[in-house]
DNA sequence: GCCAACGTTGGC
DNA sequence: GCCAACGTTGGC
């Protein structure tokens, strides 16, 4: 069982998105390291931490986990689509995306209050320059957040 | 909108 | 295989 964080924007998909749907295909991610994370280290039932990027208000905004192991993102064989990659076939796909399910919506943890808890120093999300949009996450570290919730 | 940081691309 | 240029991310 391990942990993760994967960020969305709310304005493309949020947390209250995730509660209508019940879960979602995490489609889209086009970063080696991200893939990898999804394609070779994710399992069913792993906990996710479901971060709202790029708004107003940057920061934790409810618990999520892995609902189907990952398969090739039909994303990447639409031509017509922002996210088609001319080099990827059905033979040979470069990209690949877990679904996530809906546990439940929290509280807001803003990313300031994540860097204040010195427990949490370590994470990825707060090292300069991190732009990974999907990041393990420690077990201890994700206890002490659930446990703030 | 700014800008720092980073990943990717492509010429050589 | 180097590395400069470019595009993207994401907090502020």
């Amino acid at each position: 069982m391990r942990y993760w964080l994967m960020k969305s924007e709310p304005a493309e998909y949020g947390i209250d998105d995730l509660a209508r749907d019940g879960s979602v295909a995490w489609f889209g991610v086009r970063n080696y390291q991200a893939r990898n994370f999804m394609r070779d280290q994710m399992r069913v039932g792993d906990g996710v931490l479901f971060y709202h990027s790029s708004c107003a208000e940057p920061g934790i905004a409810g618990l999520a986990e892995v609902a189907k192991p990952a398969y090739p993102d039909a994303t990447q064989f639409d031509p017509d689509g922002k996210y088609y990659d001319a080099k990827a076939t059905p033979d040979n796909p470069r990209w690949f995306n877990v679904d996530v399910r809906f546990v439940k919506k929290t509280r807001l943890m803003p990313l300031a209050e994540i860097r204040g808890y010195p427990e949490l120093a370590g994470m990825r999300i707060l090292a300069r320059g991190n732009r990974l949009s999907i990041t393990p996450v420690d077990p201890d570290e994700w206890r002490h957040i659930v446990a703030q919730l």
